[in-house]
DNA sequence: ATAGGGTTAG
């Protein structure tokens, strides 16, 4: 009910598609338009020509009628053709008109037929029937011809030239739409308020804050600053680059507020993750206006609380939506999914698309990313094989987000069989899609694999540079992860601060120390980018890391933020790394005062006095955890072999080949031995007897992994082995000396990082 | 009686 009361009031949209549907159908061959070619020598005179004028008039009239009011273009295609028919000759308005429905329904062919009949019956040069022929070919993507018929004009007016303007600005074409603004200035043309919101929407999507302002300038000069769309265009331009208060006060110097400028200023608020300051608006908006909302102030607002994940707050507006009959709208319905998703209510999000009348791509691509984003991967992969059953075609965003959940997973060869699909469907060159697809391959362990997606792109953008960079930074690659910064400078591409975030873990995983801090201080002297507690985070890990223990701490007390609990732990993981209690004591301190329940610092401690050997220190934060109720996060390690992957705990003996795999692991152990391979048994962070320990460590998840990766695949066949947690120091000596003796390439990607074992020697360099 | 403003994702 609430459906169809939706539908009849949004009757615009729902002729727009069928308008489509419907020229999908017509072959345009079939419509044979063409004008002027009836002969009617006969001449008419006094009423009878009057009575034809009038007609004409008339059928005129009702095809603006149809085309304009209700936005039913095809049927004012019929009514011109029903128009020639009877023999009457179309005038300029009706020009006008039929060009908008080729525009509209992507008509071209018809369209250029329209463009020889006007040719003919000489009403080029008129300003009306050029602006809609601009708009014609700039909509069917034809430039060339519609620069053409600008150029050609006589005199070219606002309307002419707004024309084309609007047409690059909506095809995506930015920066060809400001360059004809400013040839516009230069022929000294007025723009007007048609124009400005068209290049300030071009501003937008080039995040040309400086243009963007200029323009804002030029309309407070010349008063279009006051009319409503215009200042729209503002709001979203200062909202999209994330200066909130700028867009806010565009928003309260507004004399006239409508539901639009209301729903932008909320989806500004919603972009920066105010939620209350979007309820804020949201509430002015419906007592203070007297405004109702409408599908987009409803998606929008409930996109605010989905970014705080307040399950609470949408739930509220999801039944307010159901009220006023707003939440079967598909955008709506993406956002509530969108919104469930991320509070981690996926019940209610399926629950959603569950009874979704239309079960759009877009909205799958909402689900999954909701699933995907949350860390829900399993699930994620779980839909997205029922979408492959159903109907519905997975879009570029679903089949990016479905392998970005393969890539968390590791799940290299379902990740391949995306890849397939991706391929079947022509998405491979799409940037979303290939970013997705190079941290597949680099995240489950193939470089290569993600170099070769990376390599075929055409138009390389920051996220699929940034991609590239992360991929060779995980995997220890330092060098080439900076070799491929200045590539991406150099080819134009504007780095953001994950860019950074990249470049400076490749350099504090490569021990690049000098050159991690120039890229530190270049970034917000070279690129404007204010560096977050992420980045404070990778600096401090870069001094750590190399030894640098006093300079990291004297980095943090100088850093201007507050330090986070991210900067602590990068700091407690150098002071393990080095050896260095005392500090390490300090850092955890600090962390367990933030953090009491986090499992991961408490075992960091009491590993750093196992190692001096202070066990009884050790003892004592054991317990100081448990009594606290923190448990120790289990370790688990898993291999890919063949279609099915093998997980393992430490001390495993639930998998059915155990003891073929204890087998090969002791014979391995006796084998590594004569190669001078000692245990390091301070690893086993358990106080007892030298063999208890080493029979601990031997059968460490990783190694037990390894084991079963020996047994199930042929000999020589690299292996790919993915940790939950961090690999311990015995395990890193005992692969070293493995892929030497076994032969075998081995790859193991811990939490943090990969590393490639390969004769003996690991890509991390130790480090 | 020609044109313009707002939604999903990484």
């Amino acid at each position: 009910m609430e459906r169809r009361a939706q539908q009849k009031k949004n009757p615009k949209r729902r002729a727009e598609k069928e308008a489509k549907r419907a020229g999908a159908n017509t072959t345009e061959a079939d419509v044979g338009l063409g004008a002027g070619n009836g002969e009617e020598g006969e001449a008419v005179e006094g009423k009878v020509a009057e009575a034809a004028r009038a007609a004409r008039e008339t059928a005129c009239y009702m095809y603006h009628v149809c085309y304009s009011r209700l936005g039913r273009y095809n049927e004012g295609l019929e009514i011109y053709i029903r128009m020639l028919n009877s023999g009457l000759l179309p005038n300029e308005y009706a020009f006008g008109s039929v060009l908008r429905s080729c525009a509209e329904s992507g008509l071209l062919r018809t369209g250029a037929q329209l463009h020889g009949s006007i040719v003919k019956l000489g009403l080029v040069q008129n300003v009306f029937v050029d602006s809609s022929l601009i708009t014609m070919y700039a909509k069917n993507q034809n430039f060339e011809t519609a620069i053409g018929v600008l150029r050609r004009m006589k005199e070219g007016d606002v309307f002419s030239w707004t024309s084309l303007v609007v047409g690059f600005s909506n095809s995506g074409r930015a920066l060809e739409a400001l360059k004809l603004f400013s040839q516009m200035l230069e022929e000294d043309i007025r723009p007007n308020e048609y124009t400005l919101t068209s290049v300030l929407k071009a501003c937008t999507s080039l995040e040309d804050l400086k243009e963007g302002c200029q323009i804002h300038g030029y309309a407070i000069k010349t008063g279009f600053e006051e009319d409503t769309s215009v200042r729209i265009s503002l709001l979203r331009l200062y909202a999209e680059i994330g200066d909130v208060s700028s867009a806010r006060s565009v928003y309260d110097r507004s004399a006239i507020c409508d539901v639009i400028l209301c729903t932008a200023m909320i989806g500004g608020y919603a972009q920066t993750g105010r939620m209350e300051l979007a309820i804020e608006i949201f509430l002015q908006m419906l007592v203070e206006f007297e405004i109702l909302p409408n599908e987009f102030t409803f998606a929008n607002v409930i996109a605010a609380c989905a970014d705080v994940g307040d399950c609470r707050c949408g739930t509220c507006f999801h039944s307010f939506a159901l009220k006023t009959g707003h939440a079967y709208i598909v955008h709506v319905e993406g956002a509530l999914i969108d919104m469930y998703a991320k509070s981690g209510n996926l019940k209610d999000a399926c629950k959603v698309f569950e009874n979704m009348e239309e079960k759009e791509a877009i909205s799958c691509s909402s689900i999954l990313a909701g699933f995907s984003s949350n860390g829900y991967d399993q699930e994620a992969l779980k839909f997205y094989s029922t979408l492959h059953r159903s109907s519905v075609t997975p879009d570029p965003f679903a089949l990016a987000s479905a392998t970005i959940s393969c890539a968390k997973l590791a799940h290299q060869l379902q990740g391949k069989q995306i890849h397939v699909q991706i391929i079947k469907r022509g998405h491979e060159s799409d940037n979303c899609v290939a970013s997705a697809l190079i941290d597949l391959y680099s995240k489950s362990g193939s470089i290569e694999d993600a170099h070769r997606v990376f390599e075929q792109l055409v138009r390389r953008d920051r996220i699929t540079w940034t991609s590239m960079i992360d991929g060779y930074a995980q995997h220890g690659e330092g060098r080439k992860a900076l070799e491929l910064f200045e590539c991406m400078i150099e080819e134009g591409a504007q780095p953001n601060e994950v860019t950074f975030v990249s470049v400076l873990y490749a350099c504090s995983h490569a021990g690049l120390v000098k050159e991690g801090l120039r890229y530190f201080h270049l970034m917000s002297s070279n690129y404007g980018i204010v560096p977050v507690l992420h980045h404070y985070a990778c600096v401090v890990d870069l001094l750590g890391r190399a030894g640098q223990l006093e300079e990291a701490l004297q980095f943090i007390k100088r850093m201007p933020l507050e330090p986070s609990p991210l900067i602590w732990k990068a700091f407690l993981g150098a002071c393990r790394i080095h050896n260095n209690l005392d500090m390490g004591i300090y850092a955890s301190s600090r962390l367990l005062e933030m953090e009491p329940e986090d499992d991961a610092t408490y075992v960091l401690v009491a590993n750093m006095y196992a190692a001096v050997g202070r066990w009884s220190d050790a003892l004592v934060v054991r317990n100081l955890m448990k009594n606290r109720g923190v448990r120790k996060a289990p370790g688990f390690s898993w291999i890919e072999v063949g279609k099915s992957f093998h997980s393992f705990g430490a001390g495993d003996t639930i998998h059915p080949q155990i003891e073929l795999i204890h087998k090969a692991l002791d014979e391995l152990n006796f084998e590594m031995k004569k190669t001078g391979y000692v245990p390091e048994t301070v690893f086993s962070l358990h106080d007892g007897d030298e063999i208890e320990k080493e029979k601990i460590l031997s059968y460490h998840s990783e190694k037990l992994a390894l084991g079963f990766g020996l047994i199930a695949t042929a000999s020589g066949s690299p292996l790919r082995i993915f940790k939950n947690l961090r690999i311990c120091g015995d395990c890193h000596n005992a692969l070293k000396v493995i892929s030497l003796i076994r032969s075998r390439t081995i790859v193991v990607r811990d939490v943090s990082r990969f590393h490639h074992f390969r004769e003996g020697k690991c890509s991390c360099g130790d480090y």
